[in-house]
RNA sequence: GGGGUCUUAGCUCAGCUGGGAGAGCAUCUGCCUUACAAGCAGAGGGUCAUAGGUUCGAGCCCUAUAGGCCCCACCA
């Protein structure tokens, strides 16, 4: 038995326990028939990614799950792995050549994609080595890339069976274009947001009508280039003669017309709506439905693109500002009125997007979306909490084709080829010798790669081996729970599902746990540019990795964001040191005992009590984990260990462990080990570190308790009355000590005590007691007897139920605030009394309510009246 | 415009299927009691946003209102 030092110091062993569970494979996980497996797959960090408190929350979310479940005996399978992260590292390392003078372009593509998987080798692995220090569980054997030659070939092979199937096209639609990424991006990429910008009232001349003009209002007034059209609501009376209509464009040579569509709001603005095909989803509808020019006017920097025209080359903001300019000169502008909008922005960099019309692969979502739909209508796949179930739902529901093309190197390049001659596209594993229509052997690869979240789509199941029939996948999928963060359904969790559904016919996990963010004291989110991020390795260096993951699960609830707070982690930390010296004091002891191996069968009554408390707290605690209550359920082992345990039990255990000879010695030591052990088992899924630490120093049986059993309910620990007996004693010392400190009695000062009770078996507990009256209670002397023979007017006294308790403190003792006491104990008996009379004088209630609940109440009446009489009887005593 | 969510002790938050309001921190009072001062024993502090409704019974369910936050959305 080694002894513990006496604080509990997390940095000395975290590591080093780190690497015996690494050593011995406890994370690894295989096809086991014996087991039913459990599975969770990891979200895949990015590359680019250091550990932040999002992944510090999500992770420990994750392990805690899987540690519990492989104490329950599953095959737990944590399935990590990191994500390539196409736009963010192809932006890190373009970043990094620049610094060493590099273009991208200079590179080639071979060259670059060479840099690219440089920056993978060494900066890939770097949150990996985070995770550890968080004490993640996951299976690293099996640690994935999304671009790895399995996860590649998962995304090859879907590409390909989603052509066959019509269900991926080429097209050219309207798109976002990041001006500064010089990609597409999809509609989920795009954040719109509020900006400050104006309404710039213009004035269209009228071709043949001199003086005339057709007044539009636009924020964008450097989309007049790309006007092909005005449209007015083909009701609005106002506008009906104009229909047909042709304008002169200003700024322009060019002519255009006024068209009717029912896409215009006649009440907004001026009721005339420029149309820009090329540069506006909306208009770009209205286009295709009337067969209107589409006129790109600008390039892929979003700079103006018309050749001959003095605003070729500007950018759109200068263009703009010019243009405003010009159109002033011209009399043309009516009026700037300003006016907020919301503009669509790129996620990763915050450029304004420009719509744009370009050939682009597109994913068709109407029919992939229904099964998706239908998961969660049916139950297959549900969200905790619920509520984000209609988010799930809201979005697919509304769901646009996906745009899947992405104009960047650094990807899963997508497997089509073209014919240099007639243009054919072949999609195809390989690229093909000869074109299948004339049959020219000059074919090129499509330049384009995939946007990352295709390949993470497939994450749950390609890194189970899809799409072959592998054993693992077999086993292991579909896998259980997937934990993410809200701000992710979106992009990776309803494209996971019906990618699941569409490739393996399975919805690929049944629940989704939803976590919110973690955000710094002021309810800040954490962020770069704010510099209010608390860094998790701070944390753990500071506190240990428990306590930062206690921190992040204790008093939150799933999806619900969390403030981080110091204190906070604190109390963890204390808590952690708690059960340490708890863990001290015991096995200081057991080595005062006998090895009592089998469960004694001299238990005491406080032995009893405590067993069956922890008996109740491992079904509880399960049934919050089943429930997926993970802070509720960590609530309840804490109280448990800090104030059952150790506050009350430790305490009432002590006198039988100094005493030289005690006969239940043996059953206390037992006791306290196996409550003990109980703890840590029902802590360490939270707090893996610390209580493997003490549990390897506790016992010699079993070599870890990660692999050791969970607590499971068992029948003969309920002992519901010791139970009682315990919360009458508890009650008694309770009264003592609040009389006591109402009269700042110091503990030195013992006092004799007398319990008074005409209740037998009352006295018969206390009887048993006596011992826990001195310790707990300070008492030099106990006494019990059935009336008041013997004290003396100028004892305190205290009522409980069905008891009166007597403390001489002559000379302390102040009649008029013994009264004050009383009265007040008094007052509360009288709101008590006065609400369970209410309800049972109630006819309704007694005649609805179950009985359970009437009986519940009578026997409060009966106890509230019992001792109101004890505290009038001895008001009425004082007052003579 | 649509949807979601929140409003509980001074602060930050829990509160499971409706049956007497909880935690941590902070505050106040005593204690260095032989596991722990990162501790022990006690105390104070809440018309659970407002107004209705359902119910024997509402912090919890329904409706409306006010305020906060979030997400989605093609009003130029």
């Amino acid at each position: 038995m080694k002894e513990l030092e006496k604080t509990y110091n997390p940095s000395a062993i975290e590591e080093k326990i780190y690497e015996r569970w690494l050593e011995r494979k406890y994370f690894h996980a295989k096809p086991n028939r014996d087991k039913k497996p459990f599975t969770i797959v990891m979200p895949p960090p990015n590359i680019t990614g250091q550990l932040h408190m999002g992944h510090a929350l999500d992770n420990t979310m994750q392990d805690i799950l899987t540690r519990y479940k492989r104490m329950q005996g599953y095959e737990a399978l944590w399935q990590p792995g990191t994500d390539h992260a196409a736009i963010a590292t192809e932006v890190k390392v373009i970043e990094s050549l620049k610094k060493q003078g590099i273009e991208k372009a200079d590179l080639g593509r071979d060259g670059f994609l060479e840099k690219c998987w440089d920056w993978r080798k060494e900066y890939g692995g770097k949150i990996i080595n985070q995770l550890h220090k968080l004490g993640s569980s996951a299976d690293w054997d099996r640690e994935r890339f999304t671009m790895d030659e399995g996860c590649s070939r998962a995304v090859q092979e879907v590409f390909i069976k989603l052509h066959e199937k019509g269900y991926i096209y080429k097209g050219s639609r309207i798109i976002n274009w990041c001006p500064v990424c010089r990609t597409s991006i999809s509609d989920a990429e795009v954040i719109h947001e509020d900006q400050e910008g104006n309404f710039w009232h213009i004035n269209y001349p009228i071709v043949g009508e001199e003086g005339r003009y057709v007044e539009i209002a636009t924020t964008r007034p450097e989309t007049l280039l790309g006007d092909t059209a005005v449209a007015v609501n083909p009701e609005d009376e106002r506008y009906q003669d104009l229909v047909g209509k042709m304008l002169a464009l200003p700024l322009t040579d060019r002519q255009i017309p006024v068209i009717a569509d029912s896409y215009v709001d006649r009440e907004f603005g001026t009721g005339c709506v420029k149309i820009t095909p090329a540069h506006d989803p909306n208009d770009f509808e209205v286009g295709k439905r009337h067969n209107l020019p589409e006129l790109n006017i600008m390039n892929d920097d979003a700079t103006i693109n018309l050749p001959g025209s003095k605003y070729d080359g500007m950018d759109r903001y200068e263009a703009r500002k010019v243009m405003v300019e010009d159109l002033k000169n011209l009399g043309l502008l009516v009026k700037v009125v300003p006016h907020t909008h919301a503009v669509g922005t790129h996620d990763r960099c915050k450029t304004t997007v420009e719509p744009m019309i370009k050939p682009q692969w597109f994913v068709k979502m109407d029919e992939m979306a229904k099964p998706a739909i239908e998961a969660l209508r049916t139950g297959k796949l549900r969200f905790v909490p619920e509520s984000f179930g209609k988010t799930y739902l809201h979005w697919l529901e509304g769901i646009r084709d996906w745009c899947i093309s992405r104009q960047l190197w650094w990807g899963h390049r997508i497997p089509a080829y073209y014919c240099n001659q007639c243009g054919k596209i072949v999609v195809a594993r390989e690229m093909p010798e000869t074109c299948p229509v004339c049959g020219c052997s000059h074919l090129t690869q499509d330049e384009d790669t995939l946007d990352t979240w295709f390949s993470s789509a497939l994450w749950p199941f390609s890194t189970l081996g899809w799409p072959d029939e592998t054993e693992d996948l077999k086993y292991f999928y579909p896998t259980d729970v997937l934990v993410t963060g809200y701000d992710i359904i979106f992009f990776w969790v309803i494209r996971m599902v019906f990618s699941g559904i569409e490739q393996t016919g399975e919805c690929p996990f049944h629940t989704v746990l939803i976590h919110g963010l973690v955000r710094d004291s002021q309810g800040r989110k954490m962020s770069k540019s704010l510099g209010n991020g608390i860094d998790p390795l701070e944390v753990i260096e500071k506190y240990g990795a428990d306590a930062l993951r206690m921190t992040l699960i204790t008093g939150n609830a799933p999806g619900n964001d969390m403030r981080f707070y110091w204190e906070r982690v604190e109390n963890s930390r204390n808590f952690a040191n708690k059960i340490w010296n708890a863990s001290r004091f015991i096995m200081m002891n057991m080595e005062k005992a006998p090895e009592a191996g089998a469960q004694p069968r001299d238990l005491t009554m406080a032995d009893r009590w405590i067993l069956s408390k922890a008996n109740a707290l491992a079904r509880e605690v399960t049934e919050n984990l089943e429930k997926y209550e993970l802070g509720i359920a960590l609530q309840k082992v804490y109280d448990f260990v800090w104030e059952e345990f150790c506050d009350w039990y430790i305490e009432m255990v002590k006198p039988r462990l100094w005493e030289e000879e005690d006969a239940t010695k043996a059953a206390a030591i037992w006791t306290l080990k196996t409550v003990l052990i109980q703890s840590l088992k029902l802590l360490h899924p939270y707090i893996p570190f610390v209580t493997e630490e003490i549990f390897c120093n506790l016992q010699e049986e079993e070599e870890s308790i990660m692999i050791s059993s969970w607590p499971e309910y068992r029948d003969e620990w309920n002992f519901p009355q010791e139970e009682k007996s315990v919360e009458v004693i508890k009650e008694a010392v309770r009264a003592i000590r609040n009389v006591r400190t109402s009269m700042n009695v110091p503990p030195s000062k013992k006092a004799k005590v007398y319990v008074v009770s005409e209740n037998q078996e009352l006295l018969d507990i206390f009887e048993h007691s006596r011992v826990f009256f001195a310790t707990l209670g300070y008492a030099s002397q106990v006494v019990l007897q059935k009336d008041k023979t013997g004290i003396g007017d100028d004892a305190v006294s205290a009522v409980i139920h069905q008891a009166s308790i007597y403390m001489p403190f002559a000379q302390l003792v102040d009649i008029e605030k013994e009264a004050q006491r009383l009265e007040k104990e008094k007052q509360r008996l009288e709101g008590e009394l006065e609400r369970v009379n209410k309800m049972l004088n109630n006819e309704k209630f007694v005649s609805r309510a179950p009985e359970s609940k009437i009986a519940e109440e009578k026997a409060k009446q009966a106890k509230y009246s019992q001792m109101m009489e004890q505290v009038k009887e001895r008001l009425s005593q004082l007052k003579r």
